[in-house]
DNA sequence: GCTATAATTCGATACATGGCGAAGTGACAA
DNA sequence: TTGTCACTTCGCCATGTATCGAATTATAGC
């Protein structure tokens, strides 16, 4: 029940979703998903975190960057079933295949200049 | 993404997973949920509009009483899919199943009974 | 080592949610 | 029609959560 629990909450945010759907797409940065989702650094941390301890992504070290993955569990697993559930559910949406486009851009863009981004971003306000 | 957000915020609290898993075995009048889940009326009926709002539940209505039934929904919505993954989680979960047994119990009472039991053990405090 | 930088953790705030009791609603019964 | 009873809605409070900025940690490069 708690790991089922840990995932449903994990789920239940628009966000972390969102997350969770780009990462379909192969590993990212987490520099990447702040600039997809557009919210704070410490936001965007906090969401990996709740998604990583409900078993949904692991985690990758790289020098100074993380990146993100889904674990790939198999569907005994709460993770695993409820993924096969979000990608059913949410493959034909429409923010979804926007944020799709708009991380094929992202895909594409040097890490340093993503951070620089969203660095000054929060200096110009 | 609306309707999936639904489903997952239902699905992210233990009473209401209870009350599913519950009414799996057919449906139950709100008086049996109360004495299953052990809260205040309000709040179960609060707990059944969340499950309702998300399509998880039906509902209908027999003089007095109220029942909860598990929507038939088909795997192609966000309820339908979820459900099987609530049932392959949690089928084996130890709470779950002590509910199962409980629920014989309930289910054999008088609901007449059963309403009375909750009444007067809040007047009892 | 020292500095710069990517990410996380911490602290604070605003909003959402679970819980209860009281009041309201609707249906049966006297 | 008046009352009773099952349930829901309302009002409130305590707790949890999403968010941000600031401080901290860890790594790369000088």
């Amino acid at each position: 029940m708690r790991e089922f629990l840990a995932v449903t909450k994990a789920l239940s945010d628009e966000n972390r979703v969102r997350a969770l759907m780009a990462l379909a797409g192969g590993e990212l940065c987490v520099c990447q998903l702040i600039e997809l989702l557009g919210l704070a650094p410490s936001t965007v941390s906090k969401h990996m975190a709740v998604l990583h301890q409900a078993g949904l992504v692991e985690t990758r070290k790289q020098g100074r960057w993380v990146y993100y993955r889904l674990t790939d569990a198999d569907e005994t697993t709460a993770a695993g079933a409820a993924m096969v559930v979000v990608r059913r559910c949410l493959s034909d949406d429409a923010g979804i295949r926007d944020d799709a486009r708009r991380l094929k851009r992202i895909r594409r863009m040097r890490m340093d200049d993503l951070c620089a981004h969203y660095h000054n971003a929060r200096i110009e306000k």
